[in-house]
DNA sequence: AGTCGCCACGTTAGCGCGAACGTAATACAG
DNA sequence: CTGTATTACGTTCGCGCTAACGTGGCGACT
């Protein structure tokens, strides 16, 4: 910087003004700067500049798994809106709350000025260190109560009985559900108990024998599937409630000429083209996953300018597609 | 860390000694220094560590869209083999060379140790700000001879005249091509001279009413699909080499009762779970994506401990998996 | 004319850490 | 016992920038 100042005749200081305001000075300053600029090549600091200033415009994100294309669309959410005054920093936690605190850990040793989890269940060392460190945090996902600072997402449990009770008033009455394994997942745990809620409200009795937990993938959704119609083939509805397991399970039916719904019906989670475009088209819950990380990204820039204050928490629901699956 | 270093009786520096490497003193001091760092709850400054070392431990990395699920794959690899000594920040160019500028700025800003660009195409000031930061590069995508610096992929272009001549030797001799824009994009456009290539190659004649551009998305490989069939009916064979649009192609044959592949065989690219499910299975290539960030990640954590110098080009290849849509 | 305020820019003093170097204490050979 | 090597730790200084404050020059008031 000191070359650049040398150059351009002004003082180091008038340099470092002008790369965040470019117009705090006169306009023949400013070329006299940009001219030295482009001449050396030279590029700020902004390590040097974070440490002066104690501030960073990194902000971390932190999500289960950086495979996952729902997980996807939330990052692309939060990108979309940071723009190119901060910086994204990303980390998997593997889908544990051990993996959520060493990256919080990491993340916080870089003085991040804002943090985004997909996540609202942590390990105690989290929340404390989240707590004390006074930076705005976001948890998205499943909605909660007790947020450590702000929250945005929708009701897991809400959604999944939603769907139940659509199925209930369809006429089904033994309807299977089949969702990723819920431990240390609070989202797939609050949509088995909004499907176990639907059927009480409903005066069904639940049968455990329809409930079933698979890992994700399509031919996991599939085998599931047949798994169900094997053990207990009463069985009429099943709602897959995982990612693409879904569709996994339509593809299978398909194969072995099962009619959906005539046999079976199958209904979704997580709406996206695909579940579209098969046959029958899947009826699903669509969830706002993009809106989520434009939300989540907004609410922490509002509170980084002094926009906001506060906690705050914010359901952006959910949409039942019902379409020819069901 | 002054707090940390008074309170276990010790300077600074041996604070910051332990913290990079704890062996480096006595048991006794060791145990008093984490103490004391548990008691406060410290957590040491990497603007300030990288400040004062002139090195981070950040690890650029540029895709062209967050969204996309084929860049997660390479996404997750890179982030698998960074571990917990690196961190990863990532930016998306918006399959523009402009955006891709901008990010790398942003990230040289940062002071990164290293980048990994999912791109082999570069505007000239981004191949000179990447020449000129003296930090390893690893270029990753398609194969090119003159890398910047280190580069990991596989040729578009061979694997698209393998294709090609796949379906040839099928017998077909009306092969449609749909790839997405060429436009920036030197993946697309390389498949596409390799499929005319291998025309060439066997004496067929291209046709250029075979060939088509389409932007990504099932629904936009299944209206591919129908222009080429109600434009060129004697078409007998389409390779879509984007992403899911052979997908979208084969859902919509099926919805329209074409039988394939006897009246029109579909190959794709980029295959996963979902292209083997379908029916009928899909021919597909299977590019080494996730493997790809994988060494990408690797030859860059070589390099910056020093066990690898100079620039290096990796062919990791690709496979044709043959299915009964052909 | 005085002075008040404002603008454009300079000066000073760190931010929190690590590289380089220094030092004291111990080990061991000759 | 001296000399040298080695280990364990301390001191100094500066990384490149910015916050806070200072200064001089100019126009607009009373």
């Amino acid at each position: 910087m000191a070359d650049v100042a040398a150059m351009a005749g002004v003082s180091a200081m008038t340099v470092s003004r002008v790369l965040r305001d470019p117009n705090c000075v006169t306009p023949e300053t400013l070329r006299r700067i940009e001219a030295a600029i482009d001449a050396t090549g030279y590029v700020p600091n902004r390590i040097a500049g974070s440490l002066a200033s104690r501030r960073t415009d990194i902000v971390g994100l932190i999500v289960p798994s950086l495979r996952n294309s729902l997980f996807a669309e939330t990052i692309k959410g939060v990108s979309d809106i940071l723009g190119s005054e901060h910086h994204l920093m990303i980390a998997d936690s593997g889908y544990t709350l051990k993996g959520e605190e060493v990256a919080i850990r990491a993340f916080l040793g870089q003085r991040i000025c804002g943090i985004i989890l997909h996540n609202t269940k942590h390990s105690p060392r989290s929340r404390v260190m989240l707590q004390e460190a006074g930076i705005p945090c976001i948890e998205t996902g499943n909605l909660i109560r007790q947020p450590i600072d702000m929250t945005v997402g929708f009701s897991n449990h809400d959604a999944a009985c939603t769907m139940t009770e659509h199925l209930l008033g369809r006429g089904y009455r033994h309807i299977g559900f089949v969702s990723l394994p819920t431990k240390d997942n609070d989202r797939a745990a609050e949509r088995k108990a909004g499907y176990l809620t639907a059927l009480a409200r409903a005066g069904v009795s639940a049968n455990p024998a329809l409930v079933l937990e698979s890992p994700p993938g399509l031919k996991s959704g599939g085998q599931a599937l047949v798994r169900l119609v094997e053990t207990a083939p009463e069985v009429d509805a099943v709602f897959l409630s995982g990612d693409v397991l879904a569709t996994g399970a339509l593809l299978e039916a398909n194969r072995r000429g099962w009619d959906v719904p005539g046999r079976i019906a199958i209904a979704g989670s997580d709406d996206n083209e695909l579940q579209e475009c098969v046959s029958p088209p899947l009826t699903t819950l669509r969830f706002p996953r993009y809106e989520i990380g434009r939300r989540a990204a907004g609410m922490l820039l509002d509170r980084l300018s002094g926009r906001s204050t506060g906690p705050a928490i914010l359901d952006l629901g959910y949409e039942i597609i019902e379409r020819s699956s069901t």
